[in-house]
DNA sequence: GACAAATCAACTGTCGACAGTCGGCTATTT
DNA sequence: AAATAGCCGACTGTCGACAGTTGATTTGTC
């Protein structure tokens, strides 16, 4: 996410060593702890206990809570520390109409642009949303599910937007992750992708966004109410 | 732009003094020189220098740093420093493109919503754009062109979608800077408001758009064409 | 027994230090 | 003279330490 450019050469012979620093590594734990719940909304996250429990310094592990606080996922109160960010109702129904808005603008000029090359990576796509509704495996659906959107973004050809893209996701995922459980059904789901995918074979911009408004506010409504639930009622 | 709550009780009798904590005056330092132009595009920002030369150790420095880079001021090499961000005309673009997106869905969802006294404020501002642009006062028109933009998005009602405009107008106005100059004479840049407003006061959301729509992309297609040049053609 | 003041442990913000790394310079070789 | 190898200075990544602050606990008072 940063780090864009990376002075390496494309080499095919030799693969990149896991060069991961350390903050990154720290912050990746962190996030992680935020998926799996162990780190619960509004929870304190001190960096020294953090820096404590990774044997690191203090130092990456300040670095990587400010570096999760810039991607919205902690927050820091001046000399109290940081928090998981708890993330309200409503402010996740703001991220999704953000992710609207991006997502609309990048479909329309992805359509005056796509390839045929395009589109079969997105029918493949589209195939292992499938695959994975029909196996059950709801946490790498989501995952997947967030892969089409991106790569929609990606035709769509401003990498500013891609970028913004993957901080929204992340986000969304974390609000999907409180939750616990996707808001439909896997296989419904994957379904709801095909008319995307009529749209996109067609070209037809106008179609793609009034299915892609659809389909994103059929998602936005019910994660905002389970959300708003789960928020209601804690509980393990 | 971080730092949201900020435990300070709203005084009208006391003013803070200075409780900006020291990674953001450092920060503001950067900043400050970076449109100044007293640090060019490009030109490394050593932590330990800046940390020298502002009497502060490097830990603050740093952080300032990678907030900086957070916003997209600076870029991180590892183990080589940081480096102030050198825009190219396509990522300016870019950034243009994603503010359309942005503003347009904000300016549709603030027509269903917008007040009296909303339409009252953006009046004023435009009111005081004229008054700018007829005093020759470029830098504050600039400033103040913004401020117009950023109340249409308030009026959006999506915070996040604010959020997002504050830290594009950072970069753009960073991007305006190294332009050196506008791209339009000012007392035509303030008219360019009137159709907006006309738009507005008739809550018209299709044609604001329509306007909102023509009135960016004049921005970008200036801007990066200046930039561009300022880019081949370098030099103070 | 409830509330306010004092105490205390833990943590944050900041600092200086050390080791490893990077880029540029010099010296050597062809 | 051009290219390469080795050296050197400066800087980054990381660390442990100190001072001031915060929230919680304990103590004291009504």
């Amino acid at each position: 996410m940063l780090n864009d450019d990376a002075a390496a050469p494309p080499s095919t012979t030799f693969q990149a060593l896991q060069s991961d620093d350390l903050v990154t590594r720290i912050a990746d734990q962190v996030v992680r702890a935020i998926g799996d719940g162990r780190l619960r909304p509004g929870a304190k996250v001190a960096e020294a206990k953090l820096a404590r429990e990774l044997g690191t310094s203090r130092a990456p592990a300040r670095e990587a809570l400010r570096l999760l606080e810039s991607q919205g996922l902690i927050v820091s109160h001046p000399r109290r520390g940081f928090f998981v960010h708890a993330y309200d109702a409503d402010e996740l129904a703001d991220i999704y109409d953000l992710r609207e808005a991006l997502e609309l603008h990048a479909a329309e000029t992805a359509m005056a642009r796509i390839t045929e090359a395009d589109v079969a990576r997105l029918t493949a796509q589209v195939a292992l949303l499938h695959k994975l509704a029909e196996a059950g495996q709801a946490q790498e659906l989501v995952v997947e599910d967030y892969a089409f959107h991106r790569m929609l973004c990606e035709i769509g050809g401003n990498r500013r937007i891609v970028k913004l893209f993957d901080h929204i996701s992340t986000e969304l995922r974390a609000g999907i992750a409180i939750v616990g459980r996707l808001y439909n059904d896997p296989v419904t789901l994957a379904g709801t992708h095909e008319p995307l995918m009529e749209a996109i074979r067609d070209r037809d911009a106008e179609r793609l966004k009034t299915e892609l408004r659809e389909h994103l506010e059929d998602a936005r409504i019910h994660v905002v109410r389970l959300y708003r639930d789960a928020a209601e009622a804690p509980g393990g």
